[in-house]
DNA sequence: ACAATTAACTCAAGTGACTTGAGCTATCAA
DNA sequence: TTGATAGCTCAAGTCACTTGAGTTAATTGT
């Protein structure tokens, strides 16, 4: 989404290339931990000098702090640098039609602060006065400047624009019409990355997760459907109008005909296994899967097959590195899917000299979005932006 | 594939800036037909300055041709610059288990001679020296020098690596162990580029076909089986082993439960269809198709049921601009498919505002897959590298 | 018709960021 | 103890882009 404006930003020129270096430099300490000027140097085909230079002003700017000399071998020790989380702040929203979320998380991806408020209108005026609200008492309350603030990540419930899915209950009302990227660029005044749940999540992941170093994965996030979140070379695949991962509305089998994978994979599909009439959070669910209710246990027999269904469209589909199964979903749940889930024998992804698991479970719990809102931010913050076309 | 050895490449210097925005010159020309400095300088956020060196640079080598001045209002006419079709070439290889195809393609993506041989064996020491032969002929036949080759493309069945596919009888015997892209790229000199026929088949529609200006889109590629190409901000979407689009062995609905893809819809399941037991070549099915005959017909009805639930599949997963249909197949078959087939309505494709249709025909023919080889080398000279992680 | 305006383009100077090569320093190996 | 090695800095050099002034040729307005 908001390509529009940036399709003006494919030529480079020295001070694009700092910028794209610096966050490189970045990314490289930030996968590594810590890591040396000559290493950093080789790995991004730089000369040390160049890498000093950057690392010198990041330093200056306190993205970067020294962690300690490391003698490897002969030659003068290495002076390792690392990442400063309070070097730099990131702002996660996540908009539902009930609820808003937000947290603030630091360079290391750790949540500094994190706000849960009902919300009784999803109007975008009403909206935007909340987050501005909850952003200020979180900053306010952990100490912290507001111009450290990196940009803020907004998750809301998708499909963007008017679609063949528009109108299914999900979508969130008065915002069909307007550009939610630039309406919080304008009010929050700093760079904002609009993106659904899934994709959030599955940043987050890469920036601190299971998917830590890794460039091409799938992320399946249990919200109250069922969304697919692709990295592809270290970026989100968005597709063309922002609403790529609509994995749920795709029919798998069951010994019954065939459904859509979202009534079978998803906290709706729980709550009416369970005839659960309100909506069930994620504690008792975890209750009710220690106490081995055999409802639970159906619907997660049938889950299990419609998951080794969906796995191997996505392994065949994508052939990412792995699949990360996460979102607001019990981790004894996630577990247990994770477990007992078929993979399919027939798919590229059932390699002789595999080195990461096909399968395996990601952050969960009710946050999992709003924290990979901000990811959005972070990720960006520590990978060089490709342009577009 | 072929990434161990570019992951150095992610930092940007003067130099890399310059090779970037040569591509980025080219590609806005060639996209466009024709343009003017400033109009490149405007689109690309580069000055009219840097763009007018660029320009003189590719100017002074071949690669394009002031194709006059046009008066667009007020101010100094502009003087317009196309792509000089005779300034370089691509050569596309497509090898198959039992034959091998060549071809040449100018800068404008049209070929120059082309070449079919038998292959007694795939191992890769014949093939290569095959190779090289037919590419001394073609350019010899043409009178190219061969320092106009800029690259080769190269389109081998996959899946590559041993995966859970491998061995179903599509794959080339003597190439599971090597790389092609090092093989090919010692033996001919030049920047390889390998890639399966559906992504070839893809880009062939971006440099010069149905997707052009197009930067997210999927092309559904009749070969042998069924494969799916995918291009995502101009570039094709591998996976990380190279594997991604096989789309062949997702399962679809039938009346009679669910089947392969691939069982309904690709050549071979055209043959056993028609209960033909040689092969069937294009011409002759052009031949069935026009003579009504009712096996055919019986074949494209349950083929465009479920052609309308793969494009279901890759719309709700990609939201690709469009989605092509092309390969070895007759024209008339693909459109025959086109326009019966009954685009799901549950789809984020399904929009209000679309402007390109969901499915459309692309190239046809048995050459498809070769001309999209080379086309993996076009695509690269007018698309900016971007460096992965 | 003629001047003012506009826009593409060039020339020359200026600037930012990277590379190169010399030199310094700390560690390891002989 | 000495030489080799490797990380790092300093200073100079280079590359490619930007900036600003100036030229040219078309349109617009009086």
């Amino acid at each position: 989404m908001r390509r529009a404006d940036k399709d003006t930003l494919i030529g480079t020129n020295a001070e694009r290339s700092r910028s794209s270096n610096r966050q490189a430099v970045l990314g490289r300490i930030q996968m590594a931990g810590q890591l040396g000027r000559a290493e950093i140097a080789r790995s991004l085909g730089l000369s040390t000098q160049a890498v000093s230079n950057i690392i010198a002003e990041l330093h200056e700017d306190g993205l970067l702090v020294e962690t300690g000399v490391r003698t490897a071998g002969r030659g003068l020790p290495v002076m390792q640098f690392g990442v400063n989380p309070a070097g730099g702040y990131a702002l996660g929203v996540e908009i539902r039609p009930d609820a808003i979320f937000t947290a603030l998380l630091n360079l290391h991806g750790t949540a500094v602060a994190t706000r849960r408020r009902a919300l009784r209108s999803s109007k975008p005026t009403h909206v935007l006065s909340k987050v501005l609200k909850l952003r200020d008492e979180m900053l306010g309350k952990a100490g912290i400047s507001q111009d450290l603030l990196l940009g803020a990540g907004i998750v809301m419930p998708g499909p963007f624009g008017q679609t063949g899915l528009s109108g299914l209950g999900s979508d969130l009302t008065g915002w069909h019409s307007v550009d939610a990227a630039t309406v919080f660029e304008d009010a929050l005044a700093i760079p904002v990355e609009v993106s659904n749940d899934a994709n959030a999540a599955a940043l987050a992941e890469r920036v601190g997760g299971a998917a830590q170093g890794l460039s091409h994965f799938a992320y399946l996030y249990f919200g109250a459907g069922l969304g697919l979140g692709l990295v592809n070379q270290g970026q989100i695949v968005t597709g063309a109008f922002g609403n790529a991962g609509e994995i749920g509305h795709v029919r798998v089998m069951t010994p019954s005909g065939s459904r859509p994978l979202e009534t079978l994979v998803s906290r709706v599909s729980v709550q009416s296994q369970l005839n659960a009439h309100g909506a069930l959070d994620i504690a008792s669910l975890d209750a009710i899967y220690s106490a081995k209710d055999p409802d639970l246990l159906l619907w997660l027999e049938s889950a299990t097959d419609a998951l080794g269904q969906a796995v191997g469209l996505i392994e065949n589909l994508f052939d990412p590195q792995t699949i990360i199964l996460g979102g607001a979903m019990p981790e004894a749940v996630l577990d247990h899917l994770v477990r007992t889930t078929r993979l399919p024998k027939l798919s590229v992804a059932n390699r002789a000299d595999a080195t990461a698991p096909r399968l395996q479970r990601g952050a969960s719990g009710r946050m999992t979005a709003t924290l990979g809102a901000a990811s959005l931010i972070l990720n960006r913050a520590f990978t060089p932006q490709t342009a577009a076309l």
